[in-house]
DNA sequence: TCGACGATTGGAACGCTGTTCCAATAGAGA
DNA sequence: TCTCTATTGGAACAGCGTTCCAATCGTCGA
């Protein structure tokens, strides 16, 4: 609250002052380079030269620090998104825009999944939402409709974040795909028939097609509903 | 490897001995009662009576204690569920299996959405896998459908202990909805049109129903491929 | 122009964690 | 009975998020 009676003040101090805008886009050099485990207040302050009490006058906590920097990923796709295209196709965009923001940042992944209903969610749910009005859903059924959309997106952000996060950095997807699909292929026939059979599918499988399909799959759901 | 070895031996033991079974029995304890941030070796020490060093020689480290608690309490789900009834039935019995054991254990749900696919994952894309193909679904749409759904389970696990986090354990569920809704309420109402409308449904909402909802929803799209 | 005062900084210190290490023990087989 | 190894308990370590506080910087009133 001290913050915000002095912001004017601040623009007038030198450049390299410490400011919550600085510390999040920081945060979010050292998640996207080093990982999820890379991000401690020791080696932000390092980077930013300075202290980590110093840190905290801007922000409250390593969760809020979290929290800013997958808002201000995820709020960048939303304000990218805004196509007037059809509302199906709307809704693949927003899909697609999370899912390559994951993909560029799997760290966001994690946090989406463990976020409560905050913010950077809200966001995405209102832009399903929105569109899901345009498609004419009935009032009633638009809750419904928008959370499995939601759910769906925030589950794979979860997977997707998992894989990436024992993904040594090097190795490739495919070569990562195969490796379990050969961990797959050694399970009991008897308790694991279907995930064998998934299995020889993995080697070359594409993801982003899957997810998207897995959108259609739920869009063609709710077209029904009307 | 060694601990096969003894395997014979250590049956004959005194019953307070310690092993991996009664360790993750005491985890799962310890998890429901207190929460995730309950669980640490010294918590756990104190109540097997023992000292952290001791839990190490059975178990590897805290990750694989969770993962182990998360696949205990999964199995017991998924064994209970084996019920012969129509194949749409089916995956509804086990979505909403999985649904309350994160009722039950939220600590579940955060478990489930940072694991990478995994064991306990593998059980629940198996069984729902299973009874797509009893359903008809043809080999090639198999794999995503069956996809769409778990990551869809798997989305609202993480929404759902993530809630389950922020709440104080005495706060009831429905007091706590009319508190996400009235901070909806609040929002912008240019920015958030969609949130807000839905924000005067929260109060008195059914997350099992929608969650079931949204199982429908996708089942549905899933019966259009054939 | 200067002093004073509050906004801001940097880094030491605290309490906690997961993990490692190791001396002590206990119970089965020689 | 003796030995030897599987098992135990707890001290020690490194690293974390967070708190605390003395030192500084910049602005504004006198």
């Amino acid at each position: 609250m001290m913050a915000m009676a002095t912001k004017a003040k601040r623009a007038e101090r030198r450049t390299d002052a410490l400011s919550r805008e600085r510390i999040v886009a920081a945060a979010i050099e050292v998640l996207d380079s080093g990982g999820e485990s890379a991000l401690t207040f020791r080696e932000l302050a390092a980077r930013l030269a300075t202290g980590s009490g110093a840190i905290y006058w801007h922000v409250a906590g390593k969760n809020e620090l979290l929290t800013a920097a997958t808002d201000d990923v995820i709020a960048r796709v939303m304000t990218e998104v805004v196509s007037g295209a059809e509302p199906q196709e709307a809704i693949r965009a927003i899909a697609l825009g999370v899912f390559d923001a994951i993909d560029a940042h799997p760290w966001v992944g994690t946090q989406l999944s463990r976020e409560p209903w905050q913010a950077t969610i809200l966001q995405i749910l209102e832009g399903v939402g929105g569109q899901l009005q345009a498609l004419g859903v009935p009032e009633r059924a638009q809750f419904d409709c928008a959370s499995a959309l939601v759910n769906y997106i925030l589950g794979l952000a979860g997977q997707y974040a998992a894989a990436a996060r024992l993904l040594p950095r090097e190795t490739d997807r495919s070569a990562f795909l195969a490796t379990i699909g050969a961990r797959w292929a050694q399970l009991d026939p008897a308790k694991y028939p279907f995930v064998r059979q998934v299995a020889t599918q993995l080697p070359g499988h594409d993801d982003r097609g899957q997810f998207l399909a897995g959108i259609d799959l739920i869009l063609t759901g709710i077209t029904t509903i009307r």
